[in-house]
DNA sequence: CTGAAAGCGCTAACAT
DNA sequence: ATGTTAGCGCTTTCAG
């Protein structure tokens, strides 16, 4: 409680006289100064390591606790020249994908797990076309870190020596940058798998554009089921938003008016699905079952069957690695849970 | 293109020969070196006040370019005394208040709007039962801004002077405390008139948490409609989400059957009424109609009658305000835009 | 075990 | 108009 009186006279122990008002927060001489120790001493006890005595721990930490010492980031970011940020680099056709509420999330994630590290996030758009533009990003010594989304191969590749281990990718990986994926996979298989049994035949997926590796491989899954259970692929491209879905709703029963399940690459992009299908007047599931993908809270709101992902999780994970510094397996696969509800 | 070849063999002229590969970013001592200037000369070129001749502009620029320099924010902080990240505190009752959509896009835009600043952010909960513990969070050096979302009066009074005309709230304001605002209760009227005018008489309300300042300002709203059109109020609590919708719909019901509107506190809110409405047959807008306020991508897919915002420019607006440490009025106010579809 | 001293990269007086 | 000089707050050899 009561802590801002305790340092307003505490703070200026060895001073003249208590200047104005303004308590400018707590130095690191200013908790020496308070313990009575040298700088280095005060140093090494905050680090945690090197040598003091019990009684110079006590001491000192008597004093930051008095004083309300946080360390200044930057300075320390100056002498490790280790910097002050985490940078997301998000891929993709123009600075929109930015607009994309799963880069929110991301951002956001990341951010909270950058927060007690005194880190801060930044996000920048990577144009898929000009993926050397990424290092002029990487070039600024206040990136502490690499985060990247809709990754890649050619950006991997410019992921700089500086930031080896302190890089990591969401989706595909490399030999040098760990990654952090969902089964796409084998969720899009479940979904396929389950549409399957419940009898429906003439499947339809809307998917996710063509150059992001991750939607493919739900792309490819789905391909694969149908190939092998005798059934033509039917494939609208969409980009994950709710409004291609809508739209793509409607191509998919010009071209295939006899489809009876439509597989969506994301949730956004069956919510869009599935609401061309109701104004059309076509009933969900009874005429046609849709499926998501990411499971969004919306989705239960919605009832909408998809598979679930710890999205929040993932992006924990991955920001966790860099902060740590951790030496990572070179890909960490989150599992993909089917949630069946009421569109299909 | 090719810079970094550039790079790798120009940065090192005076050395006495080139080092094994890492070419660190180059500092500011390197472009003086590359210019033949003195590096406060370079760095006045690169502050853009300060004098210097056309000349050694000229060359600074180019040794700029041709070595790719970065200036070191944490090295900058440091000098000025001023911070490398934005501080997102969001008071709330539980650390998930971090858990929202809306703060995800709030973390997000401040960080677009951050990153060209060389800037990032950090995002925290603050208790709405500590509001002191805000100090703790604003002692670090490291904290350049702040940004308080769901402020309460109690929080704009422990926002320190060292932060003054760094700081912005979104939602109410205080006289040292700048703040951007959305006009909840003239969009929440627009709402409640245009259900009244298609003659709806018997409108309920899913409310916000009553300790949030600006949810009360649509709740009041609301009622003085009401109380000035003769008709009662009808309040159930809520908290933003569509679960809380959900269940909201049916104690509306249970309590008041002849119900035939529900105005949501959010666009998540009313989703959740509008899916148990429809769950328990119950026809939107036929029989009840339904609105929300915010205008998420959803609504449009779904048709729900809601009121607009564009939440991503007023935050962007209030990050920019404490970026560019601009004397602000201390209230920007943003309308709210009625938007009609099919749910009401 | 502890203190003195150097220096991270940059800016801002203060001399030229 | 330009260079020289002090630091900003912190970590880290290197001597005691």
């Amino acid at each position: 409680m009561m802590l801002m009186g305790a340092q307003a006279g505490g703070s200026n122990n060895g001073e003249k006289f208590m200047t104005t008002a303004a308590r400018r927060p707590a130095t690191l001489d200013d908790v020496a100064r308070a313990a009575g120790v040298s700088r280095s001493t005060a140093s090494r006890v905050l680090a945690g390591n090197g040598f003091a005595s019990p009684t110079a721990r006590e001491r000192v930490r008597t004093a930051v606790n008095l004083l309300g010492y946080v360390p200044n980031p930057a300075a320390r970011a100056l002498v490790h020249g280790s910097g002050v940020r985490l940078l997301i680099a998000v891929a993709g056709t123009g600075p929109a994908v930015l607009d994309d509420p799963y880069v929110d999330q991301a951002v956001a994630a990341v951010a909270r797990a950058c927060t007690p590290h005194g880190l801060g996030v930044a996000v920048q758009w990577v144009p898929l076309g000009a993926p050397e533009r990424l290092t002029q990003l990487t070039e600024d010594r206040g990136v502490a870190g690499l985060v990247l989304l809709n990754t890649t191969p050619a950006l991997l590749d410019l992921v700089p020596r500086r930031l080896r281990g302190r890089a990591v990718s969401i989706g595909i990986g490399s030999a040098t940058v760990p990654s952090v994926d969902i089964d796409n996979g084998g969720g899009t298989a479940a979904i396929v798998r389950h549409l399957y049994d419940a009898g429906r035949r003439r499947i339809a997926m809307v998917t996710g554009p063509r150059w992001l590796a991750c939607a493919n491989r739900s792309v490819g899954a789905y391909r694969r089921l149908l190939h092998d259970a005798g059934l033509p692929a039917r494939e609208v491209v969409g980009d994950f938003s709710a409004a291609r879905g809508y739209a793509a709703a409607r191509e998919v029963l010009r071209r295939w008016p006899d489809t009876d399940a439509i597989v969506g690459i994301s949730d956004a992009t069956a919510l869009g699905v599935i609401g061309r299908l109701r104004a059309d007047g076509i009933r969900v599931p009874e005429d046609v079952a849709v499926t998501g993908f990411d499971d969004i809270p919306l989705a239960a709101t919605v009832a909408l069957t998809t598979a679930s992902h710890p999205v929040r999780q993932i992006i924990t994970a991955a920001a966790t690695m860099v902060l740590e510094h951790r030496e990572a397996p070179e890909t960490t696969v989150f599992p993909s849970a089917l949630v069946v509800r009421g569109s299909a």
